[in-house]
DNA sequence: GATGAATGAGCATTCATTCAT
DNA sequence: GATGAATGAATGCTCATTCAT
C-alpha cells in the first residue's frame, strides 16, 4: 500500500491502453478502431477506457502525445548532434525516416489520426494542436525545418531560399514515404531517405 | 418534351449531388459526410442519392471520376505543351499547384477520400483503382512523374537519380501544399509552386 | 384500333407481370422479390407494376388466382375421372404431386406466398381467402379431401374415420413433398406419391 | 453482491428477449418481427438486443435453440419410454402434437423461422443447422422418424415401406395440425393426434 | 478501479408508393 | 399506357457515452 500505488496502477493502465490503441489504429485504421475494439485488445471492459480518459478525445490526445514523445526521443539527439545547417537537415531527414522504418505502426497511427480524427466539437487534429508539455513543445521546435533553413541562410550554407517553402517540401517528401510504403511493402524507406538527402542537398546549394 | 429530357434531369441531379458531396467532404471531412448530410445540402431526401447512385460506393466512384477529370483537364494541356523532361517537370508542378489553388475544395475532397474511403467490401481507394474510362486513364498515365524522370535520365537532362524516389518526393511536396494551406490561409500556393520548381530543378542537375 | 385493343394489351401485360413475379418468387423467395426486381425481369419500369395492379396486395392476389387456376386445370379432370372415393383419393394425391413435379416453380411460389405474404393491413394469405371467381371456387370445392372422405364413409369404402383429420393429414403429407424436394433435389416426388397412395389406402381400410 | 449477479442479469435478459421474440414472431410472423418491435415488447431500447446477441442472426439462433430444447424436453421421455417401433411411432406423434397443443406460439414461431429466416449470408435455417450442443443434437437424432421406421422394418413390425417417404408423410401430417389450428381455433389437436396414430398404425401394417 | 448494462443518435440501405409528364 | 424521379418509413447495425454497483 505505497502512497502512490494507485497512481502507479493508473499510469500503467493508461500506458497499456495507449499502446493497444496505437496497434489497433495502425492495423485497422482510425475509423475501424472503436473504443470497444481497443478495450478488447487490452482485455478489459470498454468502460475502463472511458474511466481512465473521460472520453475518446482525451484518449486520442494521450495517444498523440505519446507518439510525439517517441519521435522526439529518436530525432532530437540525432539532429542536435550536428552543428551545421546542412548537417542538421540531413540528420532531420535520416532521423525522421528512421522513425518511419523503426516505429512503423506508431507512424501509421499518427497519420491515421492526423487525417481521420475529428473531435466531438468537429475539430481536426491540426486544429486542436499537439497536446504536449511546454518543455517538450520547446524540444519539438528545435526540430523545426524552418529553423534549420533560416539558420543555413544566415550562415551562408544555403542559397537564398524560402525557409517556409523548403520546410513544407521536405515535410511533404518525408510524409510521402509513409503513404508509399503502406501501399508497397518493398519500398525501401532508408534508401529513399538517402535519395532525399542528396536531392535536398543539391536543392539548397548556391546557384 | 425533348427526347432526352429524362436523361437531362438524371445527369443534372447526379452532377448536383456530386458537387454538393465534394463541398461537404471538403468542409466536414469524408467520415462526417454522411449520405444524409449530402442530401440535405442538395435539398432532397436521402434516398434520392441511393436512387441515382445505387449505393455510397458508386457515389464515391462518381465523385472521384469527376475530380480526376478536373485535374486532367487542367494539367494535361500544360504538361503536354512542354517538350523537354525538365519542362514537363516544371509544368507538372505548376499545373498541379494551380489545381490546388483553383479547385481547393475538390483537391481537399480527393485527399479526404484517398485517405479515408473504405468500400463496402473493405477496400481503400488505391485498391479499387481510379474509376475512369480507358482513354482517360491513358491520359492520366502521361502525367506520371516516374515517366517524366525516366525520360529526363534517358535524354541526359537529369542526373542519375531514382525516378521512384524523386516522383515520391515531388508528389509529397505538392501534397504538402494542400495540408499547409488548410492550416494557414495566407500560404501562397502559387509562390510555393515556383519555389518547388527551382528546388527540383536544382535537385535534378548533374553534380 | 379494335375496340378492345387496350384491354388486350392490358391483359397481356398483367399476365406477363404475373408470370415473371412467379418465377422471381420461386427463385429468390417472397421477401427477396421486390416490385423493382419483378419489373426488372419483365423489362419495364417498377411503376408499371403499380399502374396495372394498384398496389402489391393486388398483384399478389392476381398471382395467387393464377396459381390456383393452374392447379385446378390439372387436378380437376383427374379427380373427376374417378367414380369411387378410393379412386378419387388416389387421383387427388397423384394429381397434386404431379402438379408439384410439373409446375415446381408455381408451387414453390404459392408456398412462399402462403408462408410469407402479409398484406398492407397485416393479414396473411389464409386470412384474405382465395381470390377466385365463384364458379372456380366451386370447382376447387370438388377437390376438397373432406368431401372425398365423407363420400367414402357413406359408400362404405372407408372405415369410420374422421374426414377432417384424414383430410388434414393428406394435405400435410402432400405439402411436405414440396418442402422436402426443395432441400433435396434427388427426392422422387412421383415415387413419394405412390408411397402416399399405398399408405392412405391402408389407412382408410376397415379394421 | 452475489458473485454471479452479472451473469444472472445477462441470462435473465437474454431469456426475456428470446421469450418476447417468440411471442412477437408467433403473432406477427417472422418478417414483421423487427428487432425494434421485439425490443419494444421487452420495454428496452433496440440496441439492447444487439448488445446481448451481437446481431439478429445470433438472436434467431438463440431462439431456435430454446425452441428445440422445449421440444426435446417434452418428446424425448415419451419416445424413449417405448420399446417397440410401433410404440415409438405412436409416442412421437402424440408427443409432437402435445407440443403443438401446449406450446402453440413456440411451434408457430419455429415454423415461421423455418420457412422465412434468411441469415445475413443468405442462408436458410436448414442450411445453418440447429444451433444446439452435440449431446442435444444426439438426443434430437433419437426422435428421427426415419430411424423409427427403419427399426420397425428390421424388427418386422412394419411392412416393407419407404422410411423416407413415411417419415416425410408423418412430419407433414403433424405440421398440418399447426396450420389447421391457426385458421380454425376449434380444431382438436389432441384428437387429431389420436386419429393420426390410428391412421399410421394401419398404414404401416403388413398387407 | 473496474464492470456490465443500457441508451440514443447516427449510419447505409431497401422498399412500396406517389405523381407529374 | 408507361416512365423516371422522388419520398418517407422501416430495418439491422455501430458507436461513444452514462450510470449504478
Amino acid at each position: 500500500m505505497r502512497p502512490n500505488d494507485a497512481t502507479f496502477t493508473e499510469t500503467a493502465r493508461r500506458a497499456q491502453i495507449v499502446e493497444c490503441a496505437i496497434e489497433t489504429i495502425a492495423e485497422l485504421g482510425y475509423h475501424q478502431s472503436s473504443v470497444r475494439k481497443i478495450a478488447e485488445r487490452v482485455g478489459v471492459a470498454m468502460s475502463v477506457v472511458q474511466y481512465h480518459f473521460g472520453n475518446k478525445d482525451e484518449m486520442v490526445a494521450a495517444i498523440v502525445a505519446e507518439l510525439y514523445r517517441t519521435v522526439l526521443a529518436i530525432m532530437l539527439p540525432m539532429v542536435e548532434a550536428e552543428q551545421t545547417a546542412r548537417g542538421k537537415l540531413a540528420a532531420h531527414i535520416r532521423a525522421h525516416l528512421k522513425c518511419l522504418a523503426t516505429y512503423r505502426s506508431q507512424q501509421i497511427a499518427l497519420m491515421e489520426i492526423g487525417s481521420n480524427y475529428c473531435s466531438g466539437t468537429g475539430q481536426r487534429l491540426h486544429e486542436v494542436g499537439v497536446p504536449l508539455e511546454p518543455d517538450q513543445l520547446a524540444d519539438l521546435a528545435k526540430l523545426e525545418l524552418e529553423t534549420i533553413f533560416t539558420l543555413g541562410i544566415e550562415t551562408g550554407e544555403f542559397r537564398a531560399l524560402s525557409p517556409t517553402s523548403m520546410a513544407t517540401a521536405v515535410r511533404g517528401a518525408i510524409g510521402a514515404a509513409l503513404l508509399r510504403s503502406t501501399g508497397d511493402p518493398d519500398f525501401d524507406v532508408v534508401g529513399y531517405g538517402e535519395d532525399l538527402v542528396v536531392a535536398f542537398d543539391l536543392a539548397t546549394r548556391h546557384l
